[in-house]
DNA sequence: TTTCCTGCAAAAGCTTTGCAAGTAC
DNA sequence: GTACTTGCAAAGCTTTTGCAGGAAA
């Protein structure tokens, strides 16, 4: 039996975010941490219920709630479908595919670039025209996938 | 009885689209068009049916998605809740309210210098890097309204 | 030991669908 | 007259909740 490098990691990350430290919630973080394309409650329910059987539906969605109030975790908004999640808290820009739906993550230097690049000026403008307080700007690249 | 000046406009606008043209999908539009409020089919249901007794909700939803297939409204994306509609089809900013969940739209002049102020460039860049043809960019000012 | 988490099942909320009757073209 | 739309009800999906037993701190 191995011992996997990442569980004390998240043992701590956990403990520093006040969560109890289940094997559930530790299965659940890895499959979501390495899952780029921004699963579903439901995906990572079968991913995660090979390894520990009898996890439930249920489950999945309190812990990733649990993860969401933590901050370990962010829902990103899309039509109707079932949301979806991701492990990656600070603010990047995604891609969704029109055509697939799915999600990916734009690489960070670049999406930081861009997010640097907005103009400071007219956010507050509009600020000011629509008496909103701006916390975060998020961007989302619309369009589809060219290769194959 | 006096005359509502739109509704030779809504008539015109849906045989353009290929709509047929109903009681109910013309007091629907005007109420989606009316809102800046961006609502949901539900309020919208609750908006008509006092016009429009004995209308639907099954076919709200069915009248908003003959609207998004032919162009005429679209769906906004937002994480979990009811999906909620827009009658303004262009690619404009919103700004949506982290306590209430409001969305609304920021004045098209300030949108628009906001999307052509993005670097062509970086986009280009992305697309080339990510194997992604980009359609449009969606923009959303996440925060909190200031004035009561 | 105390408090919180899990798992099952059942409920709740949002959206879609089947079908008979009605309406636009 | 034909093809599409409406309205009702019922089903389908996703997500949340209640509660008894179990595990972490």
């Amino acid at each position: 039996m191995q011992k996997d490098p990442d569980s004390g990691r998240i043992q701590d990350l956990f403990s520093r975010h006040k969560l109890r430290c289940t094997s559930q919630r530790k299965g659940l973080y890895k499959a979501l941490a390495a899952n780029t394309g921004h699963p579903t409650a439901e995906q990572l329910y079968y991913e995660v219920s090979g390894h520990i059987p009898g996890m439930s539906l249920a489950t999945v969605y309190n812990t990733l709630e649990a993860f969401c109030s933590a901050h370990l975790a962010q829902k990103l908004p899309g039509q109707g479908g079932s949301t979806r999640y991701d492990a990656c808290v600070h603010n990047h820009l995604h891609t969704r595919c029109e055509k697939s739906g799915a999600v990916h993550d734009v690489p960070d230097e670049l999406g930081q670039k861009m997010l640097k690049g907005l103009p400071r000026t007219l956010l507050r403008q509009i600020e000011k025209e629509m008496g909103f307080s701006i916390d975060y700007v998020r961007i989302e690249l619309v369009g589809q996938h060219t290769s194959g």
